[in-house]
DNA sequence: TAATTGTTGGCAGC
DNA sequence: GCTGCCAACAATTA
């Protein structure tokens, strides 16, 4: 009996390192790459156009490459719970292959089709290749639970050691399509356009989806290896739009159009050249795959991982969910130019810098509105081309001191911090076009312009912009007492779950804990009677 | 128990 | 552009 294969591709929106392609080609006669439209993921309510767009462009060069080695790809529509009984009777596969994904809604679908798969005496692979490490064999590797902090997930790297090098490239010729997929093949099957799916005609980014792009694209920023060696993170300029300070790799990171295995490697082969001459993680270019690959472990094992309530590592913080706020900073009438400028950037990009993300999710949340993470992570959700369940869920989490993160008395202000990077505003002007000619004194704060400058920049604020939803310098503080007291209240409650005897412990030793912190004031000289200073930037 | 460190704060004062 | 303070968390190390 022939074998018959079927590549389910899902993310993994590529050729190169693609360890279930290669299964489902090994000794195959007849090879169905097959991509299924799911509903679930094409809800223009909570799915933008962006993403969208991207995606169909990562079928088209996938499709594209395919037809370069022989083949095509075969785009069908529907739940794929129940178009693939269908098509493993009508095409008689024998095998499937698709990569393994750790994301909730994912794992659902795959135990399911798993199981239809078996009832229709279908083998099923389903190798590791959109992480750089197989998430269960950290997991295992650390007891069974995940680490909760960097230097901790990567101590576990260390000791596990280098990840898998990319798998070989696919043959140049691929086994044929089944006969019933060919001729299924004539006909409705092919990348349909965002209208065909129910989308505007057309995104706004200009971004590019696919792994021809990809490819390109990094060999564009690693072909600068200085830069490369002497990349650290949080010395990024946010403000810079024309040649971003990362790599906007990151779609396709989310995307599988470039597996991280290959990117490693590349970064490993020039460091290696530099002979230890470069920056280190967490702050190196290495450093940000392994945030992904962390992120992505605690998704997989946390549960909830992307709601407050029933998180084991979530603060309990008591938000309030305003959806004049909410939709206010969605749609950039917050008043803060610095603000409303990143969200522009967002819903026409569909991409904006780690630390402009960093400014808006403070701002919603702990900063400035006090609505919750979970509201502005949904905002995320819909605009971001490279939103990633595990990745959104960590970072709102993160800048909402909710969890891996704690010093939530360090708030970015909506005013000074863009102003460090963009004096003049250019990125406010360019994303906000209102402001364009409001001067550079004003920009961050116009409604500190005189009514004059306002007429002359043609921008009247409360009129052409809005005044400002929220005092920065008030509800900042008043924020920061309501975390303090959520703060407290977390302990309490955690003191509170123990025995008795341990609760009058855990309150001798708070008693103790406060006293040791001023203490510490007191006695923090050290030599010179100065207190001990640790440099916070280098 | 104290000190140190943690990818990425703001601000006054010099 | 640098230093030190603000009022202060939590995990880890010594």
């Amino acid at each position: 009996m022939g074998t018959t294969s079927i590549i389910w591709f899902r993310k993994g929106l590529r050729l190169h390192d693609n360890p279930a392609l290669l299964a489902a080609a090994q000794g195959a006669d007849h090879l169905c790459p097959l991509f299924i439209l799911d509903p679930w993921f094409l809800q223009p309510d909570k799915i933008g156009v962006n993403r969208v767009q991207f995606l169909l462009e990562s079928l088209a060069d996938l499709d594209a490459s395919f037809r370069a080695r022989g083949s095509r790809l075969l785009v069908l529509r529907g739940k794929p719970q129940e178009v693939l009984p269908r098509v493993f009777k009508e095409w008689g596969v024998t095998r499937l292959c698709f990569e393994s994904d750790t994301e909730p809604y994912a794992n659902q679908r795959d135990a399911t089709v798993r199981q239809l798969a078996e009832t229709a005496g279908v083998e099923v692979h389903s190798p590791v290749s959109h992480t750089l490490y197989d998430p269960q064999l950290l997991l295992a590797r650390n007891g069974g639970k995940p680490p909760l902090t960097m230097q901790a997930f990567t101590k576990l790297v260390d000791a596990v050691g280098p990840p898998p090098a990319p798998a070989a490239d696919p043959p140049e010729k691929l086994p044929p399509l089944a006969p019933q997929a060919a001729s299924l093949a004539a006909a409705a099957c092919s990348v349909p356009s965002l209208s065909d799916i129910g989308y505007p005609p057309a995104g706004s980014t200009p971004f590019k989806g696919g792994e021809t792009e990809a490819l390109a694209r990094m060999a564009d920023y690693l072909s600068d290896k200085d830069w490369v060696c002497a990349f650290e993170k949080p010395k990024g300029n946010p403000a810079l739009f024309l040649r971003p300070a990362t790599t906007v790799l990151s779609p396709y990171l989310k995307f599988g159009c470039l597996s991280p295995r290959m990117f490693h490697a590349k970064l490993q082969q020039i460091y290696s050249e530099r002979s230890g001459k470069h920056t280190q993680p967490p702050v190196s270019l290495r450093g940000q795959l392994l945030w992904r690959e962390f992120f992505t472990l605690c998704g997989a094992a946390i549960p909830n991982f992307d709601r407050m309530e029933g998180n084991p590592i979530c603060r309990q913080i008591p938000w309030v969910d305003d959806a004049d706020f909410i939709q206010a900073w969605e749609e950039s009438r917050t008043g803060y130019p610095w603000i409303d400028a990143i969200m522009a950037q967002l819903r026409q990009q569909g991409w904006m810098h780690h630390l402009a993300r960093h400014s808006v999710a403070c701002f919603l949340t702990r900063g400035d509105l006090w609505c919750s993470w979970e509201a502005g992570q949904a905002v995320f959700d819909k605009y971001l081309i490279d939103a990633d369940w595990s990745l959104n869920a960590a970072n709102w989490q993160w800048l909402s001191a909710s969890a891996f993160f704690s010093q939530y008395f360090r708030v970015y202000s909506p005013i000074s911090f863009g102003k460090q990077y963009d004096k003049n505003g250019d990125y406010i002007r360019h994303f906000l076009p209102v402001l364009k000619n409001m001067p550079a004194k004003y920009i961050y704060e116009p409604w500190t312009a005189p009514l004059s400058v306002q007429q002359a920049a043609g921008c009247i604020i409360g009129k052409d912009y809005p005044r400002p939803i929220v005092d920065h310098a008030t509800v900042h503080k008043e924020n920061m007492a309501k975390m303090k007291a959520a703060y407290d209240a977390g302990k309490a409650a955690a003191a509170g779950h123990t025995a008795a005897a341990a609760t009058a412990a855990a309150a001798a030793g708070a008693d103790g804990a406060s006293g040791s912190a001023s203490g510490s004031t007191a006695a923090g000289g050290k030599g010179g009677g100065k207190p001990a200073k640790r440099a916070r930037k280098s």
